[in-house]
DNA sequence: ATTATTAATGCGAAAATCGAATTGATAACA
DNA sequence: TGTTATCAATTCGATTTTCGCATTAATAAT
């Protein structure tokens, strides 16, 4: 059965005259009394009750006008939800992140992304110490960020932000920005780092700067959440390695000094994930975290 | 937009396979591909991504697979439902009959209507004083029961019933069936008669019996309503004239004793009414009150 | 490199649909 | 009572759409 059968029916349910109803749809009169008879035989049931001076509606027809009413506004209303589902105006996006950016970057991009789309749902998927690029490759979430270039070759992804890694002691510790000149002046402090199961890609960069300055850090304290080393820090259990971002919502009694290396942060997605919701979070992150564009 | 390109969209979506989906369906790899490349087109959304050795639904796509098929069978149950309604299977039944046939006819018609047509909907309408005929006419019953055969053109009719009038007496009365002969015994009796605002066919029939017997009747009391009239003879207040179809139900003390004389009960429907409730309608009724039939 | 798989496409035939004109039946009117 | 006006159904030829068959093109598997 064609919609457009529906209509016809509806137009002349409307006017219950064909001539002037066949004139409103821009058809000839004979093409709607054939369109009108198809869906009768169609549906086995007489529609109208036509005396050839007066069209009336049956008490089937009745019915069917108001409940094909309805279902064909649904039917547009469904129509128009889809056409924004592909433009990316509305839908589900879940975004998987590091703890490291959940008060300095996140909320920025979340924000952004809410205003330029407020009809898209934004589902924030906590990642511990699972691997992220498994956590987008299974379809748990579509967006993730991490530190580092992704590994995996079915991911798509862009670097968003550079930022220096930091030193981060309690602002009672004797060394403070005045007195730093590199990270060798630490060798004999407590250090308190992230645990192996954090993100490899940022471990490996971690650790590779200890040697550097010729020492292996004695750490005395392991965790992956920035949090709880900077809490500790406060506490002067010890010192820390954290990126810069970390700085912004740390609590009071710590003190970040930058050192010559950085760390990177890139968002990562199915490289076979067409859907228009991440072309859209890929521009509002990079408009939001103004950096150069990568494959 | 034709629902059976929803229909083949839906075996796509259900298959994921050109070839399979096509042939499940009964058309040909071609036809399907064309009509899934014309719903896109006509939708402007993509709906799978193809990838020449697999095929899936994209966002916009699953969505539309679960509302469609939604859709798709509402619009089957609304089908269904209207050729129930064409086959007078469903829909509603407004009924108005006289007080006179409360007790013994209609309960009858309705259970065995009912039984027959558990789905539709039995309204029945209380009719006092208005003309029935007009309440049938005036589209405010679909249905109507009247005392002899209709006057109105436009009204289509079915003889139900013929039945004797009685003479309804005190069981103290001092003529009692035994000795009752003729109404000519009664010329000095009070009566109680239905009011003038009765039915004019019956109160015709009714007025013309006594002349016949050489009296006019001593009217002590008037009401249309017979089962007043009815515990009013009970109560010894007088005698009356009512069909024999009051006896069942009638009150206790009262007796029915026949007269040469008929009424006629026939069903009425407004002629131009082609709804196939009517005619089942008339089918029970003509079966329950085994009588010859009439235009 | 070769083969198998599979969606898209070109092509001619078949089917559906269209508009213009005609028909047939009824109501309105003279 | 005969005539006209109205209006839905129908006929007919032309156009458009849709179909199945066969082929093509692109990819994955061997």
């Amino acid at each position: 059965m064609n919609l457009d059968h529906i209509r016809y029916f509806l137009g002349l349910a409307d006017d219950l005259h064909f001539w002037n109803a066949s004139e409103k749809m821009n058809i000839t009169q004979s093409a709607l009394s054939r369109h009108i008879k198809a869906l009768e035989d169609e549906l086995g049931v007489v529609l109208f009750d036509r005396t050839k001076r007066k069209v009336s509606l049956t008490a089937a027809g009745t019915f069917l006008q108001t409940e094909w009413q309805r279902l064909l506004a649904e039917m547009d209303n469904v129509q128009r939800q889809a056409r924004l589902l592909d433009s990316g105006m509305a839908g589900v996006l879940r975004i998987g992140h590091p703890s490291s950016i959940r008060f300095s970057i996140m909320p920025d991009l979340v924000v952004a992304f809410s205003r330029a789309y407020p009809d898209v749902k934004l589902e924030l998927v906590d990642i511990d110490d699972t691997n992220i690029e498994d956590v987008v490759l299974n379809y748990q979430i579509d967006i993730g960020f991490e530190r580092g270039h992704p590994v995996h070759d079915s991911l798509a992804s862009r670097l968003l932000l550079v930022e220096p890694i930091a030193l981060v002691v309690n602002d009672k510790h004797p060394i403070q920005p005045g007195s730093f000149t590199d990270l060798g002046q630490f060798r004999d402090e407590p250090f308190m780092l992230p645990a192996h199961c954090h993100s490899e890609l940022y471990l490996n960069t971690l650790y590779q700067i200890f040697p550097q300055y010729g020492f292996t850090p004695r750490v005395v304290f392991e965790s992956d959440h920035g949090t709880t080393l900077l809490s500790l820090v406060a506490r002067g259990m010890g010192v820390t390695v954290l990126p810069m971002s970390y700085e912004k919502g740390a609590p009071a009694g710590v003190q970040f000094m930058a050192l010559p290396h950085e760390t990177s942060l890139h968002m990562i997605w199915r490289q076979n994930n067409t859907c228009s919701i991440i072309k859209n979070a890929i521009q509002v992150a990079t408009k939001v975290l103004v950096v150069g564009s990568e494959g």
